[in-house]
DNA sequence: AGTGGAAAGTTTACACTGTCAACATTGGGG
DNA sequence: CCCCAATGTTGACAGTGTAAACTTTCCACT
């Protein structure tokens, strides 16, 4: 169909794409190189030549991951929305990608598995950041007197999201009531917009 | 010195030693029931009469941390102090220890690597939780009308400051400005203790 | 047209892992 | 005193990622 510049076709993406299905069927401890290669029938030294390493074929794999996260987190947004409204959204896209695929939400955020150094991961990486960080703005959460009331509402947002979805991945919200992350925003903190 | 029940003394908790200093040292990655048991001196099987396997050893070690981890929040909180103060100061704690034990607090945290349905585990991590649940009695950062709104007052600030812990720990919040966490605690969210 | 070489994939080997079964050793309670 | 359960060892096994040597394919250039 696309491009198929050499004898087997397009590995790379198939690889990736195994790598996900993999990922959400059996967990990021089922996730080996040698199972990857063999769900796409080649074999287990194949990925070497597209990735390097099996840590550069999950840096590939959270780069794509970040890719279906932001675009998970748009997708709620409406135009007409007001920007509280459209934080929510957001917010509970955030939440919601977490919780329905958790082991690619885990690899994502693991250093142990990812290289951040790679350029890739980090601009997609900072595509996602940017989405909260740009709906946030106008609105503050600064005490008075302190600098950099953008980026500390940014890295507050983030911050909360960031750990209710973990931590209800973890499962230590189980004892607890459901709420939904909207739930949880303080109203009180929400500024209109000028 | 302390109890010697067998044949070449308290295993178990020297075990558990060498895997904290391994867990320090190199990281998960690096910890191995080979090389825990090889640091201790005995063979790469013994810990299984322990432990059971990698996963039961792993389980202990996280509740373990936990322990350390309820330690470094109680730390910085003095009788005299508001309860802004102390809630700010626990809210420290939990970030300092992430900061400083960064591969023990992933592992607490990881459901893959631990059994939270192991009741020691569960037991230390409700305490931990406790002290953020204990201390934040008072405050509220309800929406008028919702209910639960003690319970959905700890789940935001635990989220906040575990996100803030992961996102750091993983190096995301390294091209932001540097903010302790009580400048991204909402101030006008306090309310006067009664 | 034909050839050289780089890209893509395979094979083989190696060190390492966790788990298990069979075996050895020890120490304490009948 | 002696047996037995707790503790620890040995060896084997399937599985992992990585690396080197090898083979196959295809593209570019003369």
């Amino acid at each position: 169909m696309t491009s198929r510049p050499y004898h087997h076709g397009d590995l790379k993406a198939a690889l990736l794409a195994a790598g996900i299905d993999i990922l959400e069927a059996q967990g990021l401890d089922g996730l080996s190189l040698r199972a990857i290669a063999g769900r796409c029938g080649v074999s287990h030294s194949a990925p070497k030549n597209h990735f390097g390493s099996l840590r550069g074929l999950l840096t590939a794999i959270a780069t794509e991951g970040f890719r279906r996260h932001a675009q998970a987190m748009c997708e709620g947004l409406g135009e007409t929305a007001t920007r509280q409204q459209r934080l929510a959204a957001a917010m509970q896209g955030y939440a919601d990608f977490a919780q329905a695929n958790p082991a690619l939400f885990q690899l994502m955020f693991s250093k142990q598995h990812c290289d951040f150094a790679d350029p890739a991961l980090l601009q997609a990486a900072n595509a996602s950041y940017a989405i909260l960080a740009d709906i946030s703005t106008g609105l503050d959460w600064a005490k008075a007197g302190l600098p950099d009331s953008q980026t500390r509402t940014q890295m507050m947002l983030w911050s909360l999201v960031h750990g209710y979805a973990s931590l209800r991945n973890a499962g230590l919200f189980d004892r607890l009531p459901e709420h939904p992350i909207g739930y949880i925003l303080p109203a009180s903190t929400y500024r209109e917009e000028s």
